[in-house]
DNA sequence: ACATAATATGAGTATTAACTCATATAAGGG
DNA sequence: CCCTTATATGAGTTAATACTCATATTATGT
């Protein structure tokens, strides 16, 4: 069993696993969202979003693209948005709850797991 | 969107959020492990086995039966194990691996993730 | 009842993670 | 060049989590 293995699976689940976190992935759904808009969405502090940001995009689930003052942020992978919305049951745009209803064990399994 | 959810997807993620009790559960795999062959397969100390298994236990993502003296731990839900098995690409028994492999897009974004 | 093996737990320490504050950098407009 | 807005970052604090040690509990055999 390869200890490097485990390591990246426990460091992927950790990026995941802070709710602010995942309210930041969230707002930014599966568009292009700018610093000021992610904090307008989820009212957390701008030095709070800027903190939790940094490990999102230095891990790679989240992509940056400056234009202007201004710096876009999106979901890498849009199945990660996918996979977060079929968990939750709930979208912020309504419409991706269609596309995003997976029926694989792995999902029914975590989804046990909402309250 | 619901905060209640949010916190209880960040509380499961956390919970798969350490390496030790990723490498605890891959030692229980299928099977049914007492706490001692838990400790043998994963050569942590007895105390720290026992702290990592209670919030897994009380979580529920554990089951437990007493033997004797002996205590012996379950996955609950065999999906959470194959869950791991494919995305490690690694199993304790070899001929999980079959049966493990979703290829549904929330695993192939989780693959993703690993090195 | 005593000795031993298996497991759990309370209390303390240490490490890490979350958060805040002040300040820095970057861009655009006057 | 200065001023304003947008975002990032270093340093410090607090809070949570991982770990250790000593000891408690539960069960079994004698």
């Amino acid at each position: 069993m390869d200890e490097k293995i485990l390591d990246s699976l426990a460091r992927l689940f950790k990026l995941l696993s802070d709710a602010n976190r995942l309210r930041i992935i969230f707002a930014i759904g599966k568009e292009k969202k700018s610093v000021s808009e992610i904090i307008e969405a989820t009212s957390l502090s701008q030095t709070l979003v800027s903190f939790h940001l940094r490990p999102l995009r230095e891990s790679g689930l989240l992509n940056t693209e400056r234009r202007g003052p201004f710096v876009y942020y999106s979901v890498s992978d849009p199945v990660l948005m996918d996979l977060l919305v079929s968990l939750c049951g709930v979208s912020p745009k309504e419409e991706l709850k269609e596309e995003a209803n997976f029926v694989c064990p792995p999902m029914r399994f975590m989804r046990k797991w909402m309250t």
